[in-house]
DNA sequence: CTGTTAGCGCTTTCAT
DNA sequence: ATGAAAGCGCTAACAG
């Protein structure tokens, strides 16, 4: 309708120059200026309603007050929701506009948002993943970039990660504080490296457990996967076996919630009590399994908390580097002391 | 890095001007260019790397390729997902990028969220809602807007909608295929209007029912829910009172999957089998529920084809009104023929 | 067939 | 204490 209003318009109104006007709106100090001027000059802006022009103030700095995020899925998993709105929390403290693309995790697709997103001018990049394997940008943007729950192999890039050793060691000292001197860990590869589920964090989570139980001479079971997969029937199954090659089972770590959601049925069809009978501590506090009684005692993998860091680094430019993230253990009922 | 290549650098390169290389850029027709100046500026645009700088662009044209998705909820709810793929990928498929924000549904955040969107520039605007209650600008922006899963009241915006009618009428149609002539349904609210769970679409879908239903000379009974809540426990109380108050139970339409999966447990306990003994249809086609069995018939929500649409409507500046998308039935195995 | 010029709205020297 | 003028990279009248 109305056509917009400029900072021309302004400085007409309040009888100045546009320099001045410009000088004054931006708050820069030790102009000279007057109070007097001052005054005109917000008095005219409200009373005009002006509103700056990014496109035209990015134009002249190079700074447009807005950033990409780069999503391998958005919609089709319940983790990206979290870390979405944490960076769009940070992103939006600091008045700037995030960008969102999704790229299915294809090269090509994310080559050509991130340079849809360049070519807008955006200030920074998260690139952002749910799987924990970052697709890195085959040529380095000339703006800040940072990895959000992926890392950098060989490449030098800032990322965001979970504290997965601490977190770990947490789920470990939970059990072991309450008397536990033998653990089963339901979900564990069969080898620990180059294998489709273990990304480094994954190994992080791993190790950390490992260590931390070796420290306190806890008896580690592992209870390898067979299918692939880190989800219910995996929980269920490796459950199973546990119970009939493995007995007795007093504890067991689930390397995430979906396995325990498992492992607690098969316990249960076993005629086994949580916690009376065994104890379950978990990875990750996915909500979807907050149907789970007795509530799953749990370390809850900080997503929110992540996306907000991973915009904050990337406005103030960080360094290359690992960020890591704490991970909090949420003490529920499904574990407590040994009998 | 290396300073952004211009487009007065691809001129200098192909021996022209600026104003030929843009022309030809930009496929402008009818310029009679030769084709050797098209060669030239093609071959210079490759080996330079040129990439057009969209504010500037966007300064001269006032058209940022850009656009704002406004959201109430992107986090917490299951439903946003869908509707922002759909709106994804719509704005990919036009050379678009779209902003997202996130506003809790509070006006002045919205209000917040527009304004700087607008000062970004941004082409048009989608104002979604998983509520179902859109939050109206208190200004008419300057660009189109259509409203996601949100009508409006009073004054005109396009918007888009599942078409709820039609939804219902397939439901209804399939019960009464199967040979229904009595029909419970549960989570009737008890009245029509002025109720908060009651925005325009759910009236839609109860109207719809009960139009079709009554058009077929089934016997319609509706069980109201008691708290203000469309969720299992809704679904578990009315179909229990269903059964004691209203028996027999041969037939119910539930009003959400929610209530669905409370009605499951209802019949289950009171020893009825799903579908011998009860059929049941309901609506949402919600993930979340994915786990029935007997798996659920149900009319799916088009929330990724909504989303889709608005971008579409959004870019193409449809005019006000109503733009219904088609809810589909799915037909699973929760109804069969009446005995 | 191609180039000159102006200008989008803003910031920023540099003068005065 | 304030303003003139240049210029960010692009497009579009208007001239040749």
């Amino acid at each position: 309708m109305s056509p917009r209003v400029t900072l021309t318009d302004v400085a007409a109104h309040a009888g100045l120059s546009t320099t001045a006007v410009s000088l004054i709106l931006n708050g820069k100090t030790g102009t000279g200026l007057s109070e007097d001027a001052h005054r005109r000059v917000f008095a005219s802006a409200l009373e005009l309603g002006y509103r700056p022009n990014l496109m035209a103030r990015g134009l002249r700095t190079e700074k447009s007050a807005t950033l990409g995020f780069v999503s391998d899925h958005i919609a089709s998993t319940r983790y990206a929701g979290p870390m979405i709105r944490g960076a769009l929390h940070a992103a939006r403290e600091r008045s700037h506009t995030m960008f969102i693309t999704e790229t299915e995790g294809e090269r090509a697709e994310q080559e050509r948002a991130i340079q849809a997103l360049l070519d807008r001018g955006v200030d920074a990049l998260v690139i952002a993943t749910v799987t924990g394997r970052a697709v890195l940008p085959e040529r380095r943007p000339a703006v800040p970039v940072v990895l959000l729950n992926g890392t950098s192999p060989d490449e030098p890039y800032a990322s965001v990660l979970p504290d997965e050793a601490e977190g770990a060691r947490q789920a470990a000292e939970h059990l072991i504080t309450l008397g536990h001197r033998r653990v089963h860990l339901l979900g564990m590869p069969p080898q620990l490296y180059d294998h489709p589920l273990i990304t480094p964090q994954v190994k992080r989570r791993i190790e950390g457990l490992l260590s931390a139980f070796r420290a306190a001479g806890v008896d580690v079971v592992p209870i390898p996967y067979k299918r692939e997969a880190w989800d219910a029937e995996t929980g269920f199954e490796t459950a199973s076996r546990a119970l009939r090659d493995a007995a007795p089972v007093g504890a067991v770590v689930a390397l995430n919630d979906a396995i325990a959601a498992g492992a607690y049925e098969a316990f249960r069809s076993a005629g086994l009590e949580i916690p009376q009978d065994v104890s379950v501590v978990s990875f990750d506090d996915d909500g979807i399994v907050s149907f789970l009684r007795p509530r799953l005692s749990t370390v809850a993998l900080p997503y929110e908390a992540m996306g907000r860091r991973s915009v904050e680094l990337a406005l103030e430019g960080a360094a290359p580097g690992e960020y890591l993230e704490a991970m909090e253990l949420r003490v529920r009922e499904s574990a407590r002391p040994v009998a």
